[in-house]
DNA sequence: AACTGGCACTCGTATGCGCCGAGTGCCAAA
DNA sequence: TTTGGCACTCGGCGCATACGAGTGCCAGTT
């Protein structure tokens, strides 16, 4: 086990690192840290640091940089998450209040936070998974085409158009449109699939091919759209990454490209909490020198979609842990409201 | 007037700093293109080149690299479009038929285009400037709360929240619905503005607060929503940039992230006709060392909206204006299809 | 008049060398 | 366990040198 002090050492490693951008040696720390021992004290706590694999020197005579688990232990059991200041918290509140819809709430929420972070800001749609379904809209196009439209209660909008196998007059679309409303309005996307399974058995005959191809399609829409979509914003921010701009910016850049690979990364944010992912603990290879920071939002109670930031592994985690929370909090409440 | 010889030079300048991203000299130059003539020559050619500011030095005793003037007169007068093979142009209308919706096909179109240039793709969502209404609905959340439901005959639907001044009932609701498809469906955005101009008259007096309120969320949402909505992809191209990256590849992220920017250069582009910017030919100070090759795309004859990509200046003019052109045809083709 | 070969010159890049200093590890003393 | 001292390492920086690609100019040729 560490000493106290090794800890404390461990601290200030990470804290002047996250600052200067510069290995940290130990002269430089018992001046700005007042540890209250001699360098070469320090020196002999770092040889053990190192031991450990909590730091490491990139060239032998060199200071020390910390390791991916170096940061670690910082954010599991050094550090706190710093809470924004009571103006900050305003003007986020602010800021999204002005949102007009979803699409502004999501937009404003990833300016916002790539803002406050000066890093990648990723910001999930809010799912359809844990919602539930407000309205369905059926519209005639022509006498065989209809258009769906799925609206959630998270404010979200799906369309499909939809050829049907037979002509399907007015009034049948409109009996359809009401049993199929007073069937799953309100109740959960997971649910609906059992809640319409007999719905075609009302029709007449000619009419039940169409109906079960709008049935079908409304599941597979519900199905489908959990390939959730994702804002990403703050990109520039990659140019503070590191002298070695062209090597590291690159896979990050198309890791942020891939979709699916963020998405899968934001699932494996632990539900309730922050989850923060350092350098290689993160699956894909082009992530392995940044950090993910994600927590789960959502209006009430459940999350009902992820957002978080990517940075490099050198970044200031209590500062960004507290930004990400607050975010994620006013934007539930926003989605709350609206 | 520049002699056919020395705009050949030029155009040889062109291709081969293109090719190696290396200042071209002029025995290099007698090597790689037959011109018949000797390095002297060339020289001598170079130095009126430069004189008339088509080529520059980067260091006295360098080879020469083209201008923004000399790119602009290789594309305005020596280089063509070079057009698709056969096999690239089924692998286009393949990768975009596989689209399910309009989100879809945007998706696919910028994924597309920045694998063929190798560049940043730029694609604007079908505008709804020149599209028709294909359907308005009206669907009651509660006593007084309605959402207005838009649908383009490109496939893209817009919402608004309501908050009506009184209750309404859904009998007026529906009559609302049924007036308002019957005078805006099939007809252009810009008409809609006179056309329900005088709907609320038919309507209870109790019932005119909300239907105006209504009528004004429309207008609002057709005027507000030409702020329009872009895609962005293959930023990870940036990073073939140049060698000298933070400086150069931070500007251009900015600029990428500000739509309002970008909007406003496509906005630029000309109808009909590809229009190439040429690095300071660009308004945008960020965008300066690029190059901006965009052109109208849309179902039928009329450009809906504009596609393009963002690279260096120094970019194969030919190449990427061949896959500017035919992208954007394919995905006209697609758009007037469903 | 246009083209060519030759030549002196420029200058950016690569290479090698020496110095400096921050930082280390180790050891003996407090 | 802590501390001061000391020899050692090694990356970065400045400088001088050599190299070579490329140029401009000029005189000679076609």
């Amino acid at each position: 086990m560490l000493s106290e002090r090794r800890l404390q050492v461990l601290r200030a490693i990470v804290q002047d690192y996250v600052g200067t951008e510069e290995p940290v040696g130990s002269k430089a720390l018992t001046e700005r840290h007042n540890l209250g021992v001699s360098p070469a004290t320090v020196r002999n706590d770092m040889a053990a640091l190192e031991d450990e694999g909590y730091i490491a020197q990139p060239h032998t005579s060199a200071g020390r940089i910390p390791t991916d688990k170096g940061y670690r232990l910082f954010v599991d059991k050094l550090a706190g998450v710093k809470p924004m200041t009571a103006p900050e918290r305003r003007a986020i509140q602010n800021f999204l209040d002005g949102a007009v819809d979803l699409d502004d709430v999501v937009a404003r929420t990833v300016r916002l936070l790539a803002q406050l972070t000066r890093q990648v800001a990723v910001v999930q749609y809010p799912s359809l998974t844990r919602s539930t379904v407000r309205h369905v809209e059926l519209l005639s196009l022509a006498p065989a085409r209809v258009m769906l439209v799925l609206i959630t209660d998270t404010g979200r909008v799906e369309q499909r158009m939809i050829d049907c196998p037979a002509p399907f007059g007015e009034t049948s679309l409109a009996d359809l449109r009401a049993r199929l409303n007073s069937r799953v309005a309100g109740r959960r996307f997971t649910d609906v699939p059992q809640l319409v399974e007999d719905l075609a058995d009302g029709f007449d005959p000619e009419d039940r091919g169409t109906v079960s191809t709008v049935l079908s399609t409304l599941l597979e829409t519900l199905v489908e759209e959990n390939e959730e979509r994702l804002m990403i914003g703050g990109t520039a921010n990659l140019t503070r990454f590191g002298h070695d701009f062209p090597l590291t910016i690159r896979p990050v850049l198309e890791a942020l490209e891939e979709q699916v690979v963020l998405l899968k990364l934001l699932g494996e944010t632990q539900d309730p909490g922050m989850t923060v992912r350092i350098g290689h603990e993160n699956a894909h290879e082009g992530l392995n020198s940044t950090s993910i920071v994600s927590v789960g939002y959502g209006s009430g109670g459940e999350a009902v979609a992820k957002l978080g930031v990517v940075g490099p592994t050198r970044m200031d985690y209590p500062g960004t842990m507290g930004a990400v929370r607050a975010v994620a909090r006013y934007v539930g409440q926003i989605l709350a409201e609206s």
